[in-house]
Parts: C-alpha cells; structure tokens; sequence
DNA sequence: CGCATTTGTTGTACGGATGAACTATTACGC
DNA sequence: GCGTAATAGTTCATCCGTACAACAAATGCG
C-alpha cells in the first residue's frame, strides 16, 4: 500500500516560526498551487503569473516542481485563436495523490477516495445498525474496508495523502480521542489504533464538520460561500461554523451545539436535562412525533406524509398557501428559525446551509425560518440572510473528510516536492 | 502635529500575496518584535535569537532597525553575575510611537494615549449627556479633544500612529460608517471627516469588542487568556469574541448581541419586538426595575442596595447564603447564565469576561450563572468553564482603543523603519 | 513570408538569511 | 594581576530564491 510517510500534515498552530530562504519557496509554492486549483477556468503559466503578481521565471520554476509532484497536470497546448504562442493549460492532477474519507455512523459505515479534481475515485457504503455497538469490532470492519480500498487506488499508481474518520460524538482534535459518541454507545477511545492503517496519517473528526466542508466542494455557481453556518438535523442537531471556507474549531472543537439552544424554557424535558432545547422541537424524533408518525420511522415517511398533505390542500380548496410553496408547515420551522436567530446574532453569519434531514423537508421549514430570522435578526435590516439547503449528497462527511485531506495537501504542497 | 503618513495600516485580508525578498524581511521583523514584546522578561538579541529561531547576525540587523525605528529600546547592559560580554536588555520603547484610543459613548466622550509599553500617557475624559446628541457636534468636540492631545504628545517628541474611535453602535469596519447608535441618537454616518484630525489614520469600531481588547493587557497573572467571551452589561447588553488576542467580527462585525438572546418566548416584550431578549432581564434597567430603583438610577445605588441587603441577611439571621458570598443574588443571574449557555454550546469557549455594570455586580450574579452555566453547557463535564470579572479600569473601549493601534503597529514593523 | 504577439526559458543581478570567524566584555581560577 | 572560559554582538563570504531583461518558441495576420 503506498501511502505518503514523507508528507507530514501539520495544523498545530506552534507560534510563528523564522522565515528563512525556503519558507519563501514554500509560500509562493502554495500560492500557484491554489491559483491552479482555485482559478475558475485553467490557467497557463503566465496566467498564474498575472493572477499572483511572481515573475514569469519564478511561477515556471515552481509550476514544474508541482508537475513533478504530480499535483499539477498540463494539457495539450490549446491555440486559441489568438496571436503568440499558444498556452499550456495547467490543471489539478487527476487520480494521482487522493485523500481518503472514513465514516462510522448509525446506520453505515464507509470509505470515500477524492482526487484532487474532486473527483469520486471509490465510494464504498456498508448499511449496518450500528447504536451500541462494539467499537473494537466496527473499527475492525473499517479498517478492513479502508485497506481494500486504499489497495485498489495505490494499484492504479495513485497515492493515498492522509484519511479523516468522521464520528457521530464529541471528538477532541488535539488529543484524537474520541470522548463520547451517544448514538453508538462509544465513549473514550483512541479509534485510529484499532483501523491497522499502518503509517497512513488518519485523523477523526465531528461527522457534521466534515459535512460542513463538503459544501465547499465545486466552482459551481450554487457552492457555498466562504464563510457560513452549516447545521445538519437527524436524532440529534449539530452545526459547524465555517469561516474563509476553513472550520473555526473554537477551543476544542465543541462548538455549534445548537440542538440544546433553550426554544422555551416551558418546553418539554430534553435528554440533556435542560427544558425546551431545540431538539425536543426539530430533532427528528420530535418532527415524528409531531407528524403523527412512529419515532423511528424513515424520513421518507416524513417527506411522503407532507407531500400529499401539500396535495390534498392543494386539491381540496384551491388555494396555494400563503409562501407559495407548502401549506403544511412544520411546527419545528418556527423553533428552528428561532435557535438560528440567536445563533446569528451572536455570531453574525448571513448564509445559512441545512443538512441532513433539513435538506428534504426545507420546503416545509423555510417559510417560517425566514420569518422568524427576519422578526429576530438585530442586522435583518442591514444584511441578505440566506438559508439553503445542502448541496452535497449523502454521506456528505466522508466526502468532506477527502476533502480536508487533500486541502491540507494544496496547504504545503512543498512536503510533495 | 506629527502623525504617521507612512504607516499604513492594513487588516482587510485581500488573500495571500506573492513573497517576495522583502517580505522574508517584513516577517522577521515582526517575529523579532513580538519576541521583544511579547518576552515575560526583556531579551537581548542573543535571547531573542534562541527564541526566534533566527540566526544571531540576523537578529542583529533586525534589532538594529526596530531601535531607529523607536520602537525598541535597549536598556544598561546588564552584567547578571554570569561570565561572558553582558547582555543589551530589549525592551518596547516609552514615549515613543503612541496609540490614540477616542471614544463617544452616552455620558461621556474622551481621549486615552498609551505607549509601546502599555503605559497611559494622557487621559482625558469629558462627562456630558449625549443620549439623542447632534453628532456633528459632539464630533466636533471630540476632534478639539483629540488634537489638544495629540499635540501635546507631539511636542513631547512621540509619534501618533493611527487612533480608534469607539462608539456604542452598529459599525461597518469595512465601509467604516456608523450604522446606527441607538442610544445616542445617531445613524447612517461617517463620524470620521467631523473630527478633522487631517491625515492621522482613524478608525471606527465598537464599543465593547474595543473594550474586549483591553482585557488583553498586562503580563499580570490574571490577565485573560487568548480566546474568551466578553460580556458588557450595560443598558443594552454586548459581546465580544475574541480568538488567539484578536477580534473575531463575523462577516461585518455585528456579532456578539446577547442581548436578543431569547431567555424566554413568555417574557416581556423587548424594544427589538421580540419577546423575552436577555436584555429583559439582565439590562441595567431590568436589574433596577427588579430592585424596586428608578431605571435611571446609577448602578452605584444598586450595588448599595444589595451590599446592605447582604448585610441585613447576615446580621438578621447569622446566616450566610448558599452560595457563600452574596445573599441577595440578582434575578438577572440566571438569564444571563441561560443566554451564556447558548453562547458557550454555540461557540465552545471557555472563559467568560464580564464587563461593564456586570463588574460590580458579579458577586451577586455568579452562583446563578455558574449553576447555570454547568447544567446547560453540553461540554462543561469535559471542560473548566470559568467566569470573571473584567480587570481594564473604566472607559476600557479607550485603552483597547489604543492598545488596537499599537497591536497594528507591533503587526507592520517594517512600515516604521 | 515578414511581423506583431504571446508563452515559456535562460542568464545575470540583487536582497536576505546563514554560519563561521572575529571582537568585546565579563567571571573565575591561580 | 593574568590567562582562560564563556557569552554577546559584529563582520564577511556563501547560498538561495526572486526579479528583470533578453531570448527562443509558436502562433495569427496582412
């Protein structure tokens, strides 16, 4: 298996350290490699040259390092109906170095490898039920997976950078250790050990982080903007804050716990011990209840039940409801839109993205969200509030965890040189 | 009037720059400076080549350039006993380059100087009444203010570098205009033209993420850490966050209104049409409300009244509180614990600063916020949470103010030399 | 086919950091 | 008192990376 033993990550923040001659090198290395990756159309050597203010000689240098670290490909040279000679379009290199996705959820588990196209090179999912279960066995399962994978591209001449493994729980990114992840009954382990991934780095992080940054992906023009506030609802409600599309940990990355934001401190006991979290009114299971549908009924269920309610309003009087889009709004719009006005005010972040669950059912949430965040919202008045819905697919945390890998490849592109 | 025209200041992020020669130089300057600034004990370019990494002829170079720039001093060499040349101690200059902090806030306005060494230099604060004042006016004044000041330093041979203006507001710091100022009456201005301080660089920003700043200050033992809340009380109720000793504004600034937190969708109606804000219960006016004052009474008198309340419960009964210290706990107490719970699970910091009236009235306010704080925060079993009183003295927007300019400065070394 | 035009490369100059050698200044032992 | 060790600071040759200018390569156009 080849993985990549000389390309150390490094994220600690240990102070700023001396520049000397190679930090330059470093610095302007990364600086092409992002205008190459981050350009909307390929750019040429003297296009990056433009676009970064280094001398011509200088981004030829590097450009060459990067091609010889098989991050940067050339296309044939396209003449383009213009005079001179015709430019070499410089692009990401596909299927050469890939980033590994690793997830252990509920109810799957699985391994996704990106390229730095963004490319999906192998996506394997498992369904399995996996609340309360043996983590020495899972991870066992996983790591199994993972080696096969990892195997497959390392045969096709690719080489795996690095893994995430995204957990459902509380995950300490200093120590790596995972504290507490509910859903599956885990608590206080080291999970990296027990995955026998031998020296390819892996590092674990919140699933719904991961998630967050998969809303990066993309030059679309429906990709999330640099900065937002991702919150992701199933059993229980995570968010993750993202700043100059990179997460903002806080101190240990335990933030954007908006699921026990107090609604109403008259509201219904919450597992947390708190009254009237925003779970017990836009958790899934309160969204069930509330429906009228068993706790552990698929969402789907959910999705059907409003659909042909929209129907039969529809169908029955006539009228279109009042914000055109849905007549039966769910009642956790408003309890939802209330938690995220506060988050707003204390955070001040005018993109809104809604995964997980919220990404089907935002046509039933919208209206009330919005009015809510307009009524609440102290800058309402002075910004454009935004809410989406997420635009990833499913398993968004393993391409997120990919994604992260291979960022921190375009971050020092010099340890691949 | 000397001023700076040369340094400009730059902290608008117009993402990365191509590094060129001079950039290593930029960078190393302000490695050597913050080691100089920074050091618990004053180094000498040997000390500080060791701390820095760089090699000893460098830092010389370096060194010798921040002392004919003043902004560092070499000190008696000091001969510690020890064999060997004795040592040049490096310290930040005095009365050297010097930061204007300015403030307009509701009963006063004022000018604070502080130098490299974060002494005051001059302060001077003008009571008055400026709810609903014309800002031309009052801008006019501060500006006479400013320049009396200004010049003063001037002619003691010091050079103003940039100046901050607090204002008590909603601010663009990138437009740098004043939204609005509820409780002064203003909105939608440049307050910079009117001061006519000529080509001293100012900039505006709010009043508490300013006064957040001056938390930063002083190597003393309780100084506060690199990353906390501060919470002003006041009539209305702000934060600031700050992260690794600087500002986390969000996309415009307005972060940090825990005053529209919504303790309790049942509660009183605030003046922003929501129901129940926080600062229905833990604004000045609440607090004197529920204490039976006038809303305008000053807080003196509050803290009188509980100060005698306790001493009444003690004599009374001989019996101290649950708590320990204060038998009178403010109702505010527990609202504000419930807004700084949402806050800390939103954000997972750990150390809460509580400014302005909350200062004075902590005592009163800590067991509730702190029990609290331990039964909402999904986190605190993981973490020690901890909530104190703020160490700036009064008017801290003025020594955050300038303390800002000199952290550019300390940022930008090369833009002096 | 010659010329303008643009891309990419080569060679020289310059700025900045380095490490080794050197000077300056002290403490310590005899 | 004097030599030696130790530490601080400076000087100088060298290395490294970027910039600028000149040059080669490849195309469109009249």
């Amino acid at each position: 298996m080849t993985t990549a033993g000389t390309a150390h990550e490094t994220t600690t923040r240990t102070g700023p350290a001396a520049a000397r001659q190679h930090s330059l090198r470093e610095h302007n290395l990364e600086l092409v490699a992002r205008a190459v990756f981050e350009g909307p159309e390929p750019l040429s050597r003297a296009g990056v040259a433009a676009a970064t203010g280094l001398a011509r000689a200088t981004v030829s240098t590097l450009v060459d390092q990067l091609v010889a670290a098989r991050l940067v490909r050339e296309l044939p040279a396209v003449t383009g109906g213009r005079a001179g000679r015709p430019a070499v379009p410089l692009v990401p290199a596909p299927r050469s170095v890939v980033g590994l996705g690793l997830e252990v959820n509920v109810d799957y588990l699985g391994a996704r490898v990106l390229d730095l196209t963004g490319d999906v090179v192998v996506d394997r999912v498992v369904p399995g039920a996996l609340h309360d279960s043996d983590p020495a066995v899972v991870l066992r399962r996983l790591g199994e997976l993972a080696r096969e994978v990892s195997d497959g591209v390392a045969a096709s001449g690719m080489t795996v950078a690095g893994a995430r493994l995204a957990l459902p729980g509380l995950v300490d990114p200093r120590t790596g250790l995972l504290e507490v992840a509910p859903n599956l009954g885990w608590s206080t382990l080291d999970p990296v050990p027990p995955l026998g991934l031998g020296d390819l780095p892996v590092r674990i992080a919140n699933e719904a982080k991961l998630a967050a940054l998969a809303e990066l992906a993309g030059g679309s023009d429906v990709a999330a903007p640099d900065s937002f506030v991702f919150v992701s609802g199933d059993v229980g409600i995570g968010a993750a804050i993202v700043v100059d599309r990179a997460l903002f940990l806080g101190e240990r990355g335990w933030n954007g716990e908006i699921g026990h934001v107090v609604v109403d401190p008259a509201g219904p006991r919450c597992s947390c011990g708190a009254f009237g979290c925003l779970e017990q009114y836009a958790g899934k299971e309160a969204m069930m209840r509330a429906a009228g549908l068993p706790t552990d009924a698929p969402l789907a269920a959910l999705v059907a039940l409003l659909t042909e309610r929209d129907a039969a309003a529809r169908g029955g009087s006539g009228v279109v409801a009042r914000a055109g889009s849905a007549a039966a709004a769910l009642p956790a719009g408003r309890a939802l839109g209330s938690a995220l006005a506060d988050f707003v005010n204390l955070l001040d972040v005018s993109t809104i993205v809604l995964g997980g669950a919220y990404t089907e059912l935002l046509p039933w949430l919208r209206a009330d969200v919005e009015a809510v965040l307009a009524d609440r919202v102290l800058a309402a008045p002075f910004v454009d509030l935004e809410v989406r819905a997420a635009q990833a697919g499913p398993q968004a945390a393993l391409t997120g965890g990919a994604r992260e890998v291979l960022r921190a490849v375009l971050a020092d592109p010099a340890a691949w040189v």
